[in-house]
DNA sequence: TTATACTTTCAATATATTCTGAAAGTTCTG
DNA sequence: CAGAACTTTCAGAATATATTGAAAGTATAA
């Protein structure tokens, strides 16, 4: 296969998993685009190279550096601006968990904390109240959990992660 | 505030985190009514506390059962199917996790096998392909040990992954 | 300052996803 | 078996999401 094919082949596969994650597929797949460069792209290069219009390759290009996941960069005697992916792999994991750790479980958790207390107040009494309260108690706390193993984890340096044998993950 | 007020409200907030995480809403609702209910509801009822349509709710209800969400039940003298939301909250965790695994982390890294396959033959040279390589490579090995991780974790039971200050997860 | 190069916006359009509801299918009951 | 009770399907409709491209905006250079 032809190194261009299998780039091209790589960037399908990565739009599909940022769909499965409720990641906009033209995002996912310009974010896979520049994966596979090591130059930084310009606008109109990414355009060229996914197809895609001059409104949607700004937006995408300007979400992805919101993320953290792409950095701009400007070349001498040169008004464009260019973009270039960040190839640490764990870096980049890292930057996805935190990003939606902030943008969807703190704001989940909140919502559960204000219902709670709506909830609390006034009806204490009923099996039904209790079981509803036991419902958004055990769902706040599973929320709180999984952000601490998050941020166990995103505390690990790449080299924890990866290397093997370490106490934390083995195999 | 009212307790079916108070419900009405849980059932929309799961709806919105099932979208964000690549959920049908209206799946999510569903499992967000069922998960505030202690009694068993039928299509028929379903259909009625989220005014949607009987294909709809049918659909729905079949695949939060594939999920292993659910559990149908019968009445004895009732034709009707009934149906009735696990409610321990790490279970349902716990499947959600495991069915995702299975269904886009597994199929992500063989297609990420596939394609390392296809670009090591005939191509090894050029530092472009080198780095591409690599790009594949570190993206199998993360997905690798984030399945390592998540195996670790579905093997706690409940207590463990809930009780304080045990040794894996402290706080 | 004016022209030029580039970026951003956003209303209209296109596409993708979800939902409806009637019809067909299935299972049970008498 | 016939009819009633219930479930499933799926084509068409509705809705939600993403995309286009031209116009407006901004910054730089001459």
């Amino acid at each position: 296969m032809k190194l261009e094919e299998a780039k091209q082949k790589f960037i399908q596969i990565w739009g599909t998993v940022g769909v499965e994650w409720g990641i906009n597929r033209t995002m996912a797949q310009v974010h896979g685009l520049l994966l596979t460069r090591e130059q930084a792209l310009s606008t109109e290069e990414v355009m060229e190279a996914l197809g895609i219009s001059r409104g949607n390759a700004n937006m995408n290009l300007r979400e992805l550096v919101n993320w953290g996941l792409l950095s701009k960069e400007t070349k001498i005697g040169d008004r464009k601006e260019y973009f270039v992916a960040e190839k640490d792999i764990w870096e980049v994991a890292q930057r996805i968990v935190a990003e939606r750790r902030k943008r969807e479980l703190d704001p989940l958790m909140k919502m559960l904390e204000q219902l709670q207390n709506d909830t609390s107040t006034s009806q204490g009494q009923s099996r039904e109240a209790q079981s509803f309260k036991k419902l958004l108690s055990d769902i706040h706390t599973l929320g709180r959990k999984s952000g601490n193993l998050l941020d166990l984890v995103l505390k690990l340096d790449q080299s924890t992660f990866f290397k093997p044998l370490t106490s934390f993950l083995k195999k």
